[in-house]
Parts: C-alpha cells; structure tokens; sequence
DNA sequence: TTGAAATATATCGTGATCCGATATATAGGG
DNA sequence: CCCTATATATCGGATCACGATATATTTCAA
C-alpha cells in the first residue's frame, strides 16, 4: 500500500490530464460516428489496416491491439462485414485463422478519420506534451512499486 | 471533404499512439476496479476533489468535467453515494444546485490511486511525448478546415 | 406580486456493447 | 491416430450512457 503525498497542485494537474484526454477522445468519437462508425469501429479499421502488409490481421491480433477478449471482437468485426467495411478472408496454413482486410469503403473511411486525427493531435499535442512533463515533476510519486 | 495522403508510417503511428492510449485506461480502468470503483466512478472523484476549494462542484460542473450529460452524471453520483463515496450538500444560495463532495472513504481511495496513476503516467509519458511529436512531424494533415 | 420562462436536478425506459461460459473446428505432439 | 491446445463463434446476462420527460427552484417582466 503506498503512502500518497499528494498536494492540490498534483490533483489539478491529473484532473487537467484527464480531461485533456476526455476532450481528445470525445473528438474521436463524434468523429467517427459522424463518419458512420462507432469509436471501436474506427480503431478496429486503424488496426487491420496497419497489419494488412504482414498478410492481415486475426482476430487474435485485432483483440490484441485493441486489448479485447476474442468473443467482443469477433461480434466486432461482425458489425463490421456486416456494414461493408471489412471482410474475413481465409488463412491457407492454418484454416482456424480469419484473416481480415479492409474494404474500398474500410479505407476511405479511415483515411479521412485519420487525416482528421492527425489534425487535432497535432492541434492538442503541445498541451499535452506540457501536461505529461507536468507530471513527471510532480511532487509525490509511487515509489515502492517492485 | 478532406483529401488525405497518408503514408503507413502515418497509419503505424497512429495506432501506436492509440494503442498507448488504450494501454494507459486499460491501466487506469483496472486500477479503479482494483479499489472497487468503475473507471468512471474514479474520474468523478478527481473532478469532485479538484472542486473543493471553490465550495463544491455541482452536477452541472462535473457533467462538464466528464463531458457527460446531466442525467447520466445523476445517476454516476447516485452510484457513489450509495457506496460511500461521496456526499451530497445543499448549496445555500441556490437550492435547485447540489454540492457534491467527498467522504473520508472516497479521499483516501482517490489518494491511493492518483499516487498510483502518477508513477505510471511518469513511466509512460516519455514513449507518448516521443509519439506526439512524430505526428506533429506527419506528412499529412488536414489542412483545409474552415 | 404574480406568473411565465429558464435553470438544475431527478426518473424511467431503451439500446449498445462488453464479458463469462460454452460450443465447434482445426492443428500439432506423442 | 487420439488428445490436448488453439482459434473462432454463439448465447445469455449485466452495466452504463442516452433521450424523453418530470419536478423543484430561480429569475425576470409586466
């Protein structure tokens, strides 16, 4: 059990973390719904597209990355084929496997929601950058951790 | 419409940072669990905490806080109040407003995981920074917003 | 002062989605 | 070849945020 030292400034400082974060990932979201997608959607894209040079990802890869149990992302990706923007293909050495890729429609989707998030990292970045240093100066940390 | 040019390397960055992202509230949501709070149970205490200085924050402050609408904040303090971890005062001056703060149970659980979200955003926040600043550097941007 | 509009909080029903438990298909080792 | 492990799929249950609506209090204008 630690033993926190904390002062109203650390407090202030995580608060304004945290909501910098809320903010970005409210922006994300409406981004995608109003894309068509829900936020696990969009990230769902983002991962099959960066695993489509290595043959594409799997379910397994796709949990992975979006730190998921195997049965919430399979339903998923069902929402998913089912909306056209992915589909599962067939890995030929080991038929367990699905091997997902993006649609036409996939790509284009996530190409405009991705120049989007570029933007606005770009936009919050600094304050963030700012937020994070804040942080490792602060005055009480964690320091009996193994 | 934006018309994006994205390299991989713009798309592996991408979901690098937001697989940091959803590292670090993967992290803080089993962190909250651990000490027997919802992930959003938690940030409602910090936004609470932040606020009793200037007397207390409302419902309206917090829902602004969590970026959350009012009846769902309702509700989230409903939660916290029936396990302890919270209170709700009578702002004198205005009667329809509720002054939320936090019981000796709630301080001392908000103590220990700030402490706690500290030291990891310490050890996190230099592979973020790193992440920021490659897509401050990306190729492409939305560049054509109003 | 009174009554209408605005503001703040609360209640109720609904929908989305994640998880636990379980089922089915295929691989791979002994 | 069989037995266990792995990969994906299915089903029921629970949580939580939202929209619509209700109630209480304040504010303002006539």
């Amino acid at each position: 059990m630690p033993e926190p030292h904390l002062t109203d400034q650390d407090y202030q400082t995580l608060a304004a973390f945290r909501f910098a974060l809320r903010q970005f990932l409210t922006f994300s979201e409406t981004a995608a719904r109003d894309a068509g997608l829900t936020p696990r959607q969009h990230q769902a894209l983002l991962g099959i597209k960066t695993a489509q040079n290595t043959g594409g990802a799997s379910i397994a890869d796709l949990a992975g990355f979006l730190i998921l149990h195997h049965n919430s992302t399979v339903e998923l990706v069902d929402r998913l084929v089912r909306a056209g923007y992915v589909t599962r293909g067939d890995d030929t050495a080991d038929r367990r496997r699905v091997r997902l890729s993006l649609t036409e429609q996939g790509e284009a989707r996530l190409a405009v929601l991705s120049s989007i998030h570029l933007a606005e990292i770009e936009r919050i970045g600094p304050e963030l950058k700012n937020l994070l240093s804040m942080m490792e100066a602060a005055s009480a940390k964690q320091v009996d951790l193994p």
